[in-house]
DNA sequence: TCAAAAGTGTTCTTATTACACCCATGG
DNA sequence: CCATGGGTGTAATAAGAACACTTTTGA
């Protein structure tokens, strides 16, 4: 017996005694936001099969044996709706002992971001249904997944205060005013018009397409895009994207209580 | 049969279509950080088993089938150091396929702040010794653990920033030049002293002990402690801690090249 | 009396905030 | 001609950056 065969066989020996722990499964779960008519939505599905047989809940699944974290995560998005090369990103891992009543299963969730406007239904076997909600409006969902949606929204708020990585969830071509309100939405807070236009120019990452809204009721506004290169380009020079909270200066209303101005 | 005895039934049978996944395991790693002769380190252990035996490696350990994933993580730190309600955060999961030769194993990553000088080595089954490592000379580690140590000192650096936890790291009481330094360590880069104490001291969250150093051989400095309910208070009325990287402008040097001066 | 680190203020520059009116379009 | 949202600038304030000398102690 050569040495490597000796160590091969004391590995083989050693992960015998380890057996019990290999015992369990792990999922990935996808929070989807998209952004439509002002609002933050996530893609819920509607389960069809136990446990929780008829709630909503994350899209999700096991991962395979032989299957990347990261792939897992991006074949749940692609089967529900048909999109690749999304921005998906890891947020945290749920592990709590009794979460799922197969067993010990842990969870790995995902936030991903999709241009609301490109999503196109796929058929999936394991959704009865997929639909768009708006953040604000969802209740109860299956497994602890209120818990990962919570994480991955304060994830979502935070990341999108520093990178630029609003813009993946809108439309190519976009407005101010769209941009403007999608940051509203995701932050939850109100910006002032001008301040925002200002320091978002400022950064020099907006082309300005030379082009304009059609078929509104309105002065119609001008559509830019962001140019991706460009920033690559800044954040190797040492740049670093930053926008704040709208956070007003707390006033006093006429009975005295401390409130948000606007 | 009532209804929930075939609910309980159906549950039954959909799970034994996934037998296949519940063939995985999952460890939680830890990456400890103390803070001593104004260098930052990381405590690690030299494996005492396959595979890798014999090489340094991140403390860390397979999770029980009935236990939490921080609990796990926890009782990895207290085994090692003894210490319990130590700072701990999850940062994120490590899952390529081929990372662990016993089969699918994905790790969940921790980071953890410890006051070094409170430290005392515990005997430890796994680990023929464990050692506090400067941070800059790391070189191989067991497993994908070198990915692991990046990953969770980026999240230190942004974590510092955001937060007032480098405070984990120094003993209770604390100069200014102590945590100005600790400050340097963590993000790798000089600031400046006037500068940072009137931020530091602007935010309100450091008691004046009154006390100064003893036995050093110049000016004794004072002593401070983190006010922790303070920050408690601040930060639930909307204050949040903020420093920057120092970041000096970057000037020309007598060559003409772009430096950054000090 | 020397070495070593502590401590301290001001000026300049940049970033953030608050705020109100005219413009272009479709109906 | 009206309703709707688009687009714009300035002044006041706050935050950040640059910068050098005196103080206190132990050896």
């Amino acid at each position: 017996m050569d040495g490597n065969q000796s160590q091969l066989k004391n590995l083989v020996q050693t992960r015998k005694a380890f057996d019990n722990f290999f015992k369990s499964a792990f999922t990935v779960d996808n929070v989807i936001f998209g952004f439509d008519e002002g609002d933050l939505k996530v893609l819920l599905i509607r389960r069809g099969e136990e446990p929780y047989d008829g709630m909503w809940a994350l899209p999700g699944y096991f991962v395979y044996p032989n299957e990347d974290l990261d792939s897992a995560a991006n074949r749940v998005l692609e089967e529900l709706t048909g999109m690749r090369n999304v921005f998906l990103e890891q947020v945290r891992t749920f592990g709590k002992v009794d979460r799922h009543p197969f067993g010990r299963v842990i969870t790995v969730a995902y936030f991903s971001l999709v241009k609301i406007d490109a999503y196109q239904l796929q058929p999936a076997s394991i959704a009865l249904q997929a639909r768009w909600h708006s953040i604000s409006a969802i209740d109860e969902l299956a497994f602890d997944h209120n818990k990962i949606l919570d994480a991955c929204f304060n994830r979502l708020k935070w990341s999108v205060k520093t990178r630029p990585i609003g813009f993946e969830l809108l439309p190519r071509k976009f407005t101010l005013t769209e941009l403007q309100h999608l940051y509203e939405a995701i932050l939850e807070t109100d910006l002032d018009k001008r301040n925002f236009r200002k320091k978002i120019l400022s950064m020099d990452l907006l082309i300005d397409l030379d082009e304009t809204q059609e078929g509104v009721a309105h002065r119609p506004a001008k559509l830019y895009k962001f140019d991706k290169e460009r920033y690559k380009e800044l954040e190797a020079s040492g740049f670093s994207f930053e926008l704040k909270d709208g956070k007003r200066k707390p006033t006093r209303n006429d009975k005295g209580l401390l409130v948000n101005s606007n």
